[in-house]
DNA sequence: TGCGGCAAACTGGTATGGAAGTATACATGT
DNA sequence: ACATGTATACTTCCATACCAGTTTGCCGCA
């Protein structure tokens, strides 16, 4: 008789610094937390309640996201935006997506019709009640379904790393065109279901580099939080 | 776990949880440390003369490129490879390569002829003596410098990441398709000079899709290495 | 011989103290 | 007034101590 295979999921338990670093990656992506800002550990420890060494842990995390820049003996600071960094991301994500909508289209032939439409409706309703952060939630969801429906789901965890780059864009973008991105859903979403992946491709890439145009007016109406390059 | 020395190389990295974490990556992707065996934070610290604390920053960066996994007041363990992770690993990987090599095939107008030459050569040599370190490094380095060719060298970062899944089992190969590596380098490089970006992605995901056939052969002959699944 | 229970020896997570490096305010000397 | 040295107050990084689970193995007992 084996009994250790009845062991349930011990693993997921949230560890201190792992609810700090995603307190404070909100608190940076949010713009709480400005651009260029210094933090130390035993600042932000003292805030948290906590000891330094939890901290200091999310600190690494974070830096390894490209949020924090770490200083031995200097400091620590917000990373100012960085225009390339975001077309960076951007491309990335872009070829990430490419392949799973492309995926998504060619198998798409068992799908129901209606995949979609629960998506299009919440996201049009955060859209008229002006609430950005539900409008946010959904529009993740909608790709990360696209990414569950090509079977690599997976490949969200990547696409999610490479979005807190332009993250911090899309928050002072705001309501700049909501009613356009879910246009757009709508046309990738079709032509999944019409199992065109030649057509979803072009979709998704139009989508995806909407931020190339927009990244520059941002800049210009919020110097003070981007790097200058 | 049975490892005769534990060593970081003295110079360079700043700090030394990171060269803690670079030295255990290299033991684990060799086989030094072996898929299954478990270790301490005190353990290794006691091996390379430090703290805990340095060992367990090291713990948490290698957990999160999926080598360790980390139980809390159990143990660590170094991960056994997973065939579903490795395809997914050249998932990723496939879609980042062809991005930039279509790029680079496109863009291949004013590359000198010989851009290449000098890779192939070392790479070459490397298989006629036998030495596999260094042919995987100029195998790396070949498709590193696609990747500088299309502009976004950054881009090797995510590949150089996802590829840690891949690398045990390129070790496990050895000898395996040496001669046939070079083959399909020469295809993939000939194909960005002529600028066809067509051509240069179907040879780029022939290449990379040995690794679907390659890994069951490895698995069968390295069952204890293995995850069953 | 086999089983149950308990204590000691682990494990990783957190807290705290100290070392080394850096920035800055402020004296001091010219 | 202006350099220059210095004390001081930060910073991160590492070491050490302690905590709370988990595993292990021994001991007593049936």
């Amino acid at each position: 008789m084996n009994i250790s295979k009845l062991e349930f999921d011990t693993e997921a338990r949230p560890t201190i610094a792992k609810r700090i670093a995603e307190s404070l990656r909100d608190a940076i992506v949010s713009l709480e937390l400005k651009p260029g800002d210094t933090i130390s550990e035993s600042d932000i420890a003292a805030r948290f309640g906590v000891s330094r060494q939890p901290v200091r842990e999310a600190f690494i995390q974070l830096a390894e996201q490209g949020l924090l820049r770490i200083r031995p003996q200097r400091s620590t600071e917000v990373v100012r935006i960085s225009i390339r960094d975001v077309l960076n991301a951007r491309f990335v994500r872009e070829a990430l997506e490419v392949a799973v909508v492309r995926k998504a289209a060619a198998e798409s032939a068992d799908l129901p019709d209606d995949v979609f439409e629960e998506l299009y409706r919440s996201q049009t309703a955060a859209s008229d009640a002006n609430d950005y952060r539900a409008f946010h939630a959904k529009d993740d969801a909608f790709h990360r379904l696209i990414a569950k429906l090509s079977g690599n789901e997976f490949v969200w965890k990547l696409i999610d790393a490479q979005k807190v780059q332009m993250d911090r864009v899309r928050f002072l973008s705001l309501k700049l065109g909501m009613p356009g991105t879910i246009r757009e859903h709508r046309d990738i979403g079709e032509a999944i279901l019409s199992g065109n992946p030649d057509l979803a491709e072009a979709h998704m890439r139009k989508h995806l580099r909407k931020i190339d145009t927009q990244i520059h007016q941002i800049r210009d109406l919020n110097r003070e939080y981007f790097q200058e390059e």
